[in-house]
DNA sequence: AGGCGGCGTGTAAACGTTTACGAGGCGGCG
DNA sequence: CGCCGCCTCGTAAACGTTTACACGCCGCCT
């Protein structure tokens, strides 16, 4: 008993406090746990050893009995920029609320990586969020973890090809199509009649979708004109070299739309240097709505994406499929990107539309139908707090500022 | 055998390997941890059987047993903005090669969350990463986990105040103090006579380091030079306030320095709307360098803080400390921030200095002895790749791009 | 030839919980 | 007064691993 050890002192365990409260484990259990039937009295006394102690339960032992770990896998291909940023921040928002722990992992290039990943997080997981741009339906499939799994942007599969709706988890997705159109509409509406593209990397879902809006709204409201798609790889190097291409050669469009913001500023850059002035010799527009989009001039026009919802929902989803595995149907669910009017495409100065006519949609892989269990629309973010020009007459709204209260 | 329960599939361990494979589970467990004592031929069959049964072991089980996880928590205070996005970012990138899983825990604003997140990461940890810049020493000193623990950019527990070191784990900070000092000697090198300064929030460790080397700075370069400062609280709605009022005052400075990018941009914002040109009216000058810093009109000097070493840096630590928790020293990792010249402060256009003066220290929290054990500085970003300007004649390097290619 | 060491393998304990089950006490009611 | 039920609490099994130890076998050395 009073022999002390000079090796590294054991944490305190349940047997510990059960000892010195002169109870069984079951009492400290139930005492922990909140369980009602036990003596006011032999709470007290075993709640006092238990501050005395500082005990606090060993998770691991704890989850390997309830097979509950209260934490969930988060899959990222990567960490890098204000995506995965504002990304996690959602994810983790929505984590806090349900009390769950995040497991984060990232880097994942190809799908072998990100097996090894999710057979490292078995047993420590009740659920997993994936996101897996690069990978098709096929892949995903395959990486059929035993725990359920949201998938977040990830290529959907399409139920009118028949026999390819293989993947049997729920997926969130932005509307990236959707989205490029609502962008071509815009520009059309502006007037130009000549728009490029330059469109993302081959393997990647989001700039097939939104090439593919590009190509499309071309066609259905200019049946006329011809597209034009400079690829590029989502990287302001290549958005400058596309954009000096488009500048410089014969037939200049009258506008061009990059797939991304990065992109888009890389093509600003180039324009420049090639002594075109945006708006008025040549429109530019993005994707994304990242920060810097509105601090570049002149500030871009592009689509806002609702990243901070998408963690939230996809969070929430998981949350429900793990409470109640036998429900999950594999829904995808849309989130609708949103139009943000700037300079860089000539629009008034102040004017900011937002796309009705592009409404939150869901669509069932299965069937048509429409599921009310739908994430809460939490997004805290102000949506017109912005700042549209650098520098401004007036100071912004603070949402920018958050974390920069702990951070300088 | 061949009953099959319509319940949920319990999944595959290491007995149903073992009867699967006609050996006991310890065999079973000596090939999957790849011990050398099993014949080649019984180490097929089971590899077999592993394969066939897709059995991947139970990771809480083993690591009760082990007392392992292979995993670290990190408590970050908040995970919004471009800091602690590159933060989580040389984290995950240096667990990755240690092959440590990452528990991801935010938004702790006292210590109390903060001792709640830690016991809820109990048994689940192998080690704590901890970045609590409002707390100071001795409420970290309460929050003493029963695992190794490394702070990150916390307050520095002092030599010179005896018997107040009480901080038993290491830490790494960033040098704000040295950084502001740097600055200072920047733009008083420039000629800058009247400088005010522009704080951040009063329970912020690096905010009132910065404010502190401002001062003394000041004090010693330029000892007539009364020291203006201005409160802020590192959001930009802050720094334009303090760009009002020092812009439009009486006695207006000469330049400006805000304790971090963000109140500068204000700071910028404020000025414009003054009427005042920046930098042949008033000079400004920032801290942290976050990418819009570059982006901003005048491009803005600032103090480059090197976050994915920080990150990596903690982790390599923490591995250390978790390998060998005998041998932690409570030592403080300085890094030294970089001056990066722009030209909010008038400097050329694409002057670009290095402080040399301002070498990567290390200050020992017991004694004065240097440690050779440091991390290794594999910080991706190229150095030179940002652009001064935008619009610029070229296009930048690739750096910015890369989570890019996963994501529009 | 017999003992002995080494090697391959199995048995079982241990890790720290939760919880089903049962024992005991006590009060109420028949 | 006795029985029954409820309430509190303890005992022990179970979760899925790892690993110390034991055991049997074979070959080598003496």
């Amino acid at each position: 008993m009073g022999n002390r050890q000079p090796v590294a002192k054991r944490a305190v365990t349940i047997t510990d406090v059960a000892l010195a409260a002169r109870v069984s484990v079951a009492s400290v259990s139930r005492v922990m746990n909140g369980h009602a039937n036990v003596l006011p009295e032999t709470r007290q006394r075993i709640t006092a050893v238990i501050e005395k102690l500082r005990y606090v339960p060993h998770t691991a032992a704890r989850s390997l009995i309830t097979r509950r770990t209260q934490s969930i896998g988060v899959l990222l291909p990567d960490l890098y920029g204000g995506f995965f940023s504002e990304l996690i921040r959602g994810i983790d928002a929505a984590a806090r609320e349900l009390k769950l722990q995040l497991l984060l992992s990232s880097s994942h290039g190809d799908a072998a990586e990100m097996v090894a990943a999710i057979r490292a997080m078995h047993g420590r997981v009740e659920g997993l969020l994936v996101l897996a741009p690069q990978l098709d339906a096929a892949e995903l499939g395959e990486l059929q973890a035993d725990v359920p799994t949201v998938f977040m942007n990830s290529r959907v599969t399409r139920s009118t090809r028949r026999g390819a709706a293989r993947r049997a988890a729920p997926a969130l997705v932005i509307d990236s199509y959707g989205g490029a159109r609502a962008m071509m509409r815009h520009l059309i509406g502006r007037g130009h009649r000549t728009i490029a593209h330059v469109s993302g990397p081959a393997n990647n879902f989001d700039a097939h979708e939104r090439e593919r809006g590009y190509r499309d709204e071309l066609a259905a409201a200019l049946p006329r004109a011809r597209p034009v798609v400079v690829r590029g790889d989502f990287t302001e190097t290549s958005g400058y070299a596309a954009g000096r291409e488009l500048g410089a050669g014969p037939g200049r469009p009258a506008a061009v739309f990059a797939a991304n913001d990065v992109m888009a500023i890389g093509c600003l850059a180039a324009f420049d240097s090639l002594g075109l002035a945006v708006p008025r010799d040549i429109a530019v527009a993005g994707f994304d709505d990242i920060p810097l989009a509105a601090y570049v001039r002149p500030a871009l026009t592009t689509m806002r994406v609702p990243i901070v919802e998408l963690g939230r929902g996809a969070v929430t989803q998981l949350a429900a499929a793990i409470a109640a595995p036998e429900a999950v149907r594999a829904i995808t669910t849309q989130l609708a990107p949103e139009l943000v009017v700037r300079e860089s495409c000539g629009a008034a100065r102040t004017r900011r539309q937002s796309t009705n006519h592009l409404q939150r949609k869901r669509q069932s892989v299965r069937d048509g139908d429409h599921d009310a269990a739908q994430h809460s629309h939490h997004d805290p973010r102000i949506r017109g707090a912005r700042r549209p020009t650098v520098p401004s007459p007036h100071p912004p709204g603070n949402r920018r500022a958050r974390g920069r209260t702990f951070r300088g």
